[in-house]
DNA sequence: AACGCTCGCAACCGCTCCAAT
DNA sequence: TATTGGAGCGGTTGCGAGCGT
């Protein structure tokens, strides 16, 4: 049995709002406040809505200090960088945006924002750059000392001096991390900002489709960077930018609450000593990640039809 | 002018979370 | 502890405007 829904469905309006509609809600709010409870603010406002319906005309719309039109180029980056980091958590990413909302920055991002990335990345870093076989990836990895438990290694193969190769991160860790490469690095004179973007995450942009949706029934459909959830701890890998790819995100169980770190934009990256920095993750639960497919950002060689494939 | 297509935005839907009971 | 129901979130849809043919 499903819930009762939240208001009489037959009774309500639907379909866009009224000027009047609009005065009728700002009015009753302006006078009363929400009360808390958007329920029956619409009976008590004299409006045909579902409570729903008001909340969200009131958040998105009516709200003041609400900043509408273009978004700068700091918005845009911050967009990116958050995006990067927590994935679709819109509501988290207009937190940071004072003025914007959760919709609006949702919808800029899904019709402008990802085609402007796509369109500023080097078609260069579209090549396939570095790739690992699953079999050769796992005999590549060591056994890690710090842990009693199955875990180990993924080695970065990179001759590069920015040695970065999977570092444990937390949402924003990885925003100051990623802002960092995009506004310091040095190693990439050739790409954009949004392209550095891009490349720390580049699963989610180079792996197709990032709208995929979520799912109840335990899968994960959405990429694994956007699955990065409160109370755990993401694992932002990162490539050498000089072979053009970021790395691999993964999940791991953790403490950290994503939201807190996101608004004390604290990151460990400086933290991190250059040196090869393992990642600690259960071999069983890589397994399980790559068995079930539910981690997209292990790319697939469309060539191969047996072996994952791993770019990074 | 009429039609079809694309794009952007507002709004809806269905789900999860969480506090109250 | 289990249940209930409101708040909030993210994905999706519908519609109008703009544009090209």
């Amino acid at each position: 049995m499903g819930r009762a829904p939240c208001c009489d469905k037959a009774n309500v309006k639907k379909g866009p709002w009224s000027p009047e509609e609009d005065e009728k809600l700002r009015g009753f709010i302006e006078k009363h406040g929400t009360g808390g409870n958007w329920i029956s603010l619409p009976h008590k406002a004299g409006l045909k809505r579902c409570g729903k319906s008001c909340r969200l005309r009131w958040l998105n719309y009516l709200r003041p200090n609400l900043k509408h039109g273009e978004f700068s180029e700091d918005e845009d980056r911050i967009i990116c960088t958050l995006f990067g980091s927590i994935g679709s958590r819109w509501s988290i990413i207009a937190s940071q945006l004072p003025g914007r909302t959760d919709n609006d920055i949702k919808n800029y991002w899904n019709t402008k924002l990802k085609k402007k990335m796509v369109g500023t990345m080097n078609p260069s870093a579209l090549k396939k750059p570095h790739q690992v076989t699953l079999s050769s990836m796992l005999q590549n990895s060591t056994p890690s000392s710090s842990s009693s438990s199955s875990s180990f290694s993924l080695k970065n193969n990179h001759n590069s001096n920015y040695q970065q190769p999977y570092v444990p991160f937390t949402g924003s860790e990885a925003i100051s991390y990623a802002s960092l490469l995009s506004g310091n690095s040095s190693s990439t004179p050739a790409c954009s900002s949004f392209e550095r973007l891009y490349q720390v995450n580049c699963g989610f942009m180079l792996g197709g489709e990032t709208s995929c949706s979520s799912s109840s029934d335990g899968s994960c459909k959405k990429n694994q960077m956007s699955d990065v959830k409160e109370g755990e701890v993401g694992y932002v890998g990162v490539g050498g930018f000089g072979d053009q790819i970021g790395g691999l995100s993964y999940l791991s169980s953790g403490v950290e609450d994503t939201q807190k770190l996101v608004s004390s934009n604290a990151g460990r990256a400086s933290g991190w000593t250059g040196e090869e920095s393992p990642l600690d993750y259960g071999l069983e639960e890589i397994k399980q990640l790559m068995s079930t497919g539910s981690c997209n950002n292990f790319m697939f060689d469309d060539s191969k039809t047996g072996e994952m494939v791993m770019y990074y």
